[in-house]
DNA sequence: GCTTTGACACTAA
DNA sequence: CTTAGTGCCAAAG
């Protein structure tokens, strides 16, 4: 299995009003790296095609910072996180404390 | 097969 | 808090 297949499989299992960040995201799918594994959870995202399966809008930096949406960028991205039911900070940030998901 | 780029993370100023 | 620099891995050209 690719890297961009446990990738999209633990994107997927994000559920509804939850976010993940790229680094605990890269460490679900066994990327045990300390921040390069982050990268290539970003080029996967880039890289899929299938957003309905992977939605790519759940997955935010570490500082629950929005970085980028091969769609309709950051901000169509903020949008759906809104209508997911995720506040947003004044700065545009969500707030990890309460939205962040972490795998059973 | 090597070089460049990228939807990151972390530390320092 | 913002900006800049460095380190990481993988994919694309």
């Amino acid at each position: 299995m690719n890297s961009f297949e446990k990738i999209y499989k633990v994107v997927s299992k994000i559920p509804q009003g939850k976010v993940a960040t790229y680094k605990q995201i890269a460490k679900l799918a066994g990327i045990n790296l300390p921040t390069g594994g982050a990268r290539v959870v970003g080029i996967a995202m880039h890289a899929n095609k299938d957003i309905i399966k992977v939605p790519c809008h759940r997955v935010v930096g570490s500082n629950g910072k929005l970085t980028g949406y091969a769609r309709g960028g950051i901000k169509e991205k903020r949008r759906i996180l809104e209508k997911e039911g995720i506040s947003f900070d004044l700065k545009g940030n969500i707030d990890l404390k309460k939205y962040l998901f972490h795998s059973n």
